[in-house]
DNA sequence: TCTGGGGTCCTAGGACCC
DNA sequence: TCTGGGGTCCTAGGACCC
């Protein structure tokens, strides 16, 4: 998403000579803005902005944005101080989700190894499919024209024989560019970028690294890595060092299988009660259930995230003594440890659930006892039923009474009783909307 | 200026076992 | 009676990336 560091345009600059390039890296042209200004083709040439509420932030911004100083990941109220006409439009990621597989689609008829990033980036290995389709330049090329001729959006392609080289070239020759590094290329394009241009250096390493005098790639190059290990502690210092001479092991992994599963939400106005902490724990410990059901998993360890209005921010995790994928287990976990930080008035401006230790639910060992004949923490029928229903009637046609009583303040005498509502209970109960 | 939501990896301390 | 070092698991926080 055009969120590494502003590198001067060098495109051309080794344009050609693809020697020792099997990777590239396929890095769609401000990928969600893209795909609003195609929908509403009115939108062309403005400013335009794609970003959620006035707490949120810039998640893509149209070329013409970008001239005002526009750039992702900008507070949205920032980006409308610099750009006050800018047309605003709410993301929607089931389109970007679409256009995405459609493009994802286009690299996997080049090559199986294809590494999704994000929805709007992707790394290929191209070592295996010279033979038949050309020229890791030319796979690129035509990369480039079925991308425009078939979902008409531009994307830019860095081309290298590593990972890290090809990324820093799609950034290097964006929008809608080709950049080519060839092997004995590698260390005379990367030493003059600064130091930010590396994969894993941040705000926090930059200030450490310019503390030692070190601006540019060939800088840290230069430096002992004992000198870096003191800075920046020692895994940091050996990756970059490594980056930073060209040395980027890593290969293109297709099939990447996720290690957490989290949902996180800010909310419009600070919370403070605990009964709305709680309710909103339910929501998200569904949410985070329903994901980690559909992906066949079941977690050992459930976590919540909690951020106070003054953005400091508290994590608390525990690990089950069975795994699960149940909904009310997650909730239950979730709520425990809210609980357990015997918070004294707080103000709370996000709310966070989390799976981790994510393990293949047919691999678990279930042990089962007498009075659980489904086996302890599996789902039973109510998770999978609210499931089943969501798939057929949308995600808004079911939900926990506890919940529905949010949205219907006024609803006259219902089911749950006013503690299973002040606890955020989940009741296994549901209803239809 | 006032900071989203989805992730990964690293560090460091303490518990516990051998 | 006092004390060692290594390995693994758990937890909290932080940096970073898209």
């Amino acid at each position: 998403m055009g969120r590494s560091a502003d590198l001067p345009r060098a495109a051309g600059e080794y344009d050609g000579d693809d020697t020792g390039c099997t990777v590239l890296h396929v890095d769609m042209d401000a990928f969600y803005a893209s795909v609003e200004v195609q929908r509403r083709p009115e939108l062309r040439g403005l400013p335009v902005v794609v970003g959620g509420t006035a707490r949120g932030v810039v998640l893509a911004a149209s070329y013409p944005a970008r001239k005002y100083g526009v750039r992702s990941a900008m507070p949205m109220t920032q980006a409308l101080r610099l750009c006050p006409h800018a047309v605003v439009v709410s993301p929607d990621h089931a389109v970007y989700s679409q256009v995405s597989a459609r493009v994802l689609a286009i690299l996997r008829t080049m090559t199986p190894l294809v590494e999704p990033i994000s929805l709007d980036e992707a790394f290929l290995d191209v070592s295996g499919a010279v033979r038949l389709l050309g020229r890791p330049a030319d796979i690129a090329r035509s990369i480039r024209a079925r991308v425009r001729a078939e979902v008409e959006l531009t994307c830019s392609v860095g081309v290298a024989p590593t990972k890290f080289v090809a990324k820093v070239a799609s950034a290097r020759c964006k929008p809608d560019g080709l950049l080519v590094v060839p092997r004995d290329g590698v260390l005379r394009f990367l030493h003059p970028l600064p130091v930010t241009a590396l994969w894993g250096v941040g705000t926090r390493t930059a200030e450490a690294l310019h503390r030692l005098g070190i601006r540019t790639v060939g800088d840290l190059a230069a430096t002992p890595v004992d000198t870096l290990r003191r800075a920046v502690g020692s895994a940091v210092a050996e990756h970059l060092a490594a980056l930073a001479s060209g040395v980027d092991p890593r290969p293109v992994r297709p099939d990447e299988v996720e290690k957490s599963i989290s949902v996180d939400h800010t909310v419009a106005d600070d919370l403070t009660a605990e009964a709305d902490v709680l309710r909103e724990l339910l929501r998200l410990a569904e949410e985070v259930g329903r994901r980690v059901r559909k992906r066949g998993f079941l977690a050992r360890t459930v976590g919540i995230k909690i951020r106070f209005a003054d953005f400091r921010t508290v994590t608390r995790v525990r690990t089950l003594s069975s795994a699960t994928d149940s909904t009310a287990d997650i909730h239950r976990t979730a709520a425990l440890l809210y609980r357990g930080l015997q918070l004294d008035r707080p103000r709370i401006r996000l709310v966070g659930v989390k799976c981790e230790q994510l393990e293949p639910a047919g691999a678990v060992a279930q042990q089962l006892s007498f009075d659980d004949v489904e086996g302890p923490g599996r789902a039973g029928p109510p998770d999978q039923v609210l499931d089943a229903a969501r798939r057929r009637f949308g995600s808004g046609a079911v939900s926990y009474a506890t919940l529905l009583g949010a949205r219907l303040p006024s609803s006259p005498k219902r089911v749950d009783g006013p503690d299973d509502l002040a606890a955020g209970r989940p009741e296994n109960r549901f209803s239809t909307e």
